[in-house]
RNA sequence: GGCGAGGUAGCUCAGUGGUAGAGCAGGGGACUCAUAAGCCCUUGGUCGAGAGUUCAAAUCUCUCCCUCGCCA
């Protein structure tokens, strides 16, 4: 039988690293970072570690960069205050939310900052960076270079006073900044003028025969989402061009030269953030008192092959920097395991509205987590995850989509399921007689639902793993009709007995399948069922590690399991809670009247 | 301006050459274990516009319109 093979298949363990984009730490997130990016490594991360296999999950806040430095000052504080700020706001969430990393730390750390340098000393002594002069602009009232788009002035073509350092709006030119007349920096308005200053640049055009051969040689196009392809064979198309990778500014990592000249510049907050991904696993493996055990997943072997599979979730505008720069940095400093895929996440929209953080039209997690059931939020960001293209959060769509599939169809039929069977069987899994036809189609499609949702998680296809786990629910709420077991309990107590029995095999199947995407649903069902040793209850970030991998949990071993007839049953509530209609309109308007428009 | 993605039922979307699909919403029905949930049946579309290739086009080609990104 297929439910035996999966028992005693013990397929090998497989080394998998989840690489989650690093949010930057100058604002919280909002449905679309979670929906897109977080939730989906989670579930991943989640399905893997069910299935047996050696997870290691590691993001962190990205802390450098001017656009922090400039919030710090508008606001009287200090970088690492606003920093810690947004680093608290994001564990708050994914406390919240139960996404669990192995670690979440902070590029700001004596760890990040030592791996980072030694890249670049690395890159340098590899012949992968050169120097080069540029003009910068510098504002002597800042005392300080900006980045071009802090810079406005009038248009030295249509004569608009407030041309942009990178293009004008009134005439639509793009615009080179040093021409600009009379241009100001858009902090205090003060004078602005252009210096030389030197930088050093990553030499792409070097890396780039090691790089083709890379993306054009292993077949990548067999697996890779379109939008990750697409945006990564248009750069190539491009042709490589050198990036600088140092800034003038003093809040980042300081850059490893000799050189005085650089004392007062940093490496260049893009460079330092990707680099996060290998520092934050040397910081887990040093935390487990194993300082080398992030090699598992990282370290080539003698032949050059990767020890596992490395995963990196994250946004559609973040594709070039992890399809191509971070596998050029990569491929420079050696001996490391390239990405094997990168499920780019498209945008998702709000109420058919782009999301606007200047006009405060987003929806922040922060704002609502604390509203709705965790399961709930994750359910609706996995239905309307913007997988395959942008797609939209709706307030109704999320009350109607909560009360029609999560409440309705799965959480009603645990509900009618488990408690007609206390009630009527003492509290216990009944008994069952033969099986008929009927029953034994009911779990041959459990068996192949599961193949199914296994292989689409496999993939990384989070949406239609879940439509295939609520059709399971669906088949089952068909049998239970057809069966009406409320029926034959009054004329024929062991054919209800069967069917009930059946059709529980097949809620502890679906306890296993929704686990990844609902664990707390997942988790309370486990009880229910009269199991022990559950481990969702508290959501924790971090800090479930074991021998260097998190507990597999008991909740959801990944495969189809018996539950005996006779097993003792507890009392069974609810899943979910169903959602009032008003919750939608109410929704809608709150964030009308906090959204600024004009 | 260049490149890319998208425009399919009221809504959200699937569908890359062979008689237009799903879920929700709308309408009808049988049932009653269940969070008035579940189940069965059903109304509804000139597949953005136009032209072309083909025995056959939502699907291939061309032109145009609209939306959204990216780049210069």
């Amino acid at each position: 039988m297929t439910q035996e093979q999966n028992q005693t298949e013990k397929h090998k363990p497989e080394y998998i690293l989840v690489s989650v984009a690093w949010p930057y730490a100058n604002g919280p997130f909002h449905a679309g970072h979670i929906g897109g990016v977080y939730l989906p490594a989670d579930t991943f991360a989640r399905f893997q570690r069910a299935n047996g296999n050696y997870v290691l999950m590691v993001s962190g806040s990205d802390c450098h960069g001017a656009p922090i430095t400039l919030r710090a000052e508008r606001e009287g504080v200090t970088p690492l205050d606003v920093v810690g700020r947004y680093h608290a706001s994001f564990i708050k969430t994914f406390e919240t939310l139960g996404i669990e990393f192995d670690l979440f730390t902070k590029t700001y750390t004596e760890n990040h900052y030592a791996v980072t340098q030694d890249i670049f000393s690395r890159l340098l002594q590899r012949g992968y960076l050169f120097k080069k002069t540029e003009i910068g602009a510098y504002s002597a009232s800042l005392n300080r270079f900006l980045p071009d788009r802090y810079v406005e002035g009038e248009c030295y073509n249509c004569h608009y006073a407030k041309a942009r350092g990178d293009q004008c709006d009134n005439c639509g030119i793009l615009i080179d900044a040093p021409k600009l007349i009379h241009p100001y920096n858009t902090i205090d308005r003060g004078e602005v003028t252009f210096r030389d200053t030197e930088h050093y640049f990553l030499d792409l055009a070097k890396l780039e025969p090691a790089l083709l051969k890379w993306v054009n040689g292993e077949g990548h196009k067999d697996y890779w989402r379109n939008n990750t392809l697409t945006f990564t064979d248009n750069w190539l198309k491009d042709g490589l061009h050198e990036r600088a990778i140092t800034r003038d500014l003093d809040w980042g990592v300081p850059v490893p030269v000799e050189d005085p000249s650089f004392k007062d510049k940093r490496i260049y907050v893009w460079f330092d953030a990707v680099i996060g991904y290998l520092s934050a696993s040397k910081e887990w493996a040093q935390r487990q008192g194993e300082p080398t055990a992030w090699e598992k997943w990282w370290t080539l072997d003698e032949e050059g092959r990767s020890p596992g599979k490395s995963y990196y979730f994250l946004g559609k505008d973040n594709i070039p920097f992890h399809t191509i720069i971070w596998p050029a940095m990569l491929l420079g400093y050696g001996d490391l395991a390239l990405p094997y895929d990168v499920p780019a996440a498209e945008f998702m929209n709000l109420e058919g509205e782009k999301m606007s953080t200047s006009q405060n039209w987003a929806l922040w997690l922060p704002d609502i987590e604390e509203r709705y059931q965790p399961d709930a939020l994750r359910y609706y960001l996995t239905a309307v995850a913007p997988e395959t293209r942008d797609s939209y959060w709706s307030w109704a769509d999320f009350v109607s989509r909560v009360n029609n599939e999560l409440v309705a169809t799965y959480g009603n039929l645990v509900h009618r399921v488990l408690t007609f069977t206390y009630k009527n069987f003492e509290g216990q899994v009944p008994r069952p007689g033969e099986l008929d036809q009927s029953d034994k189609a009911l779990l041959t499609e459990r068996e192949a639902a599961f193949a199914r949702v296994t292989e689409l998680l496999n993939a990384a296809h989070f949406r239609d793993a879940l439509k295939e786990v609520m059709a399971l629910a669906t088949t089952a709420n068909r049998y239970l009709d057809e069966k009406a077991p409320w029926k034959s309990i009054k004329t024929n107590r062991e054919t209800a007995a069967t069917s009930l029995y059946t059709v529980i095999q097949v809620i502890n199947t679906l306890k296993v399948l929704t686990y990844p995407f609902l664990p707390y649903s997942a988790e309370k069902l486990h009880s229910y069922l009269g199991f022990e040793g559950g481990n969702e209850q508290s959501g924790t970030y971090s800090g479930k590690a074991v021998e260097g991998v998190i507990a597999i949990p008991a909740t959801a071993r990944w495969q189809i399991e018996e539950i005996p007839a006779g097993q003792v049953l507890r009392s069974p509530e609810a899943l979910f809670i169903k959602l009032d209609d008003k919750v939608a309109e109410e929704e809608l308007q709150r964030l009308k009247a906090n959204a600024n428009r004009l």
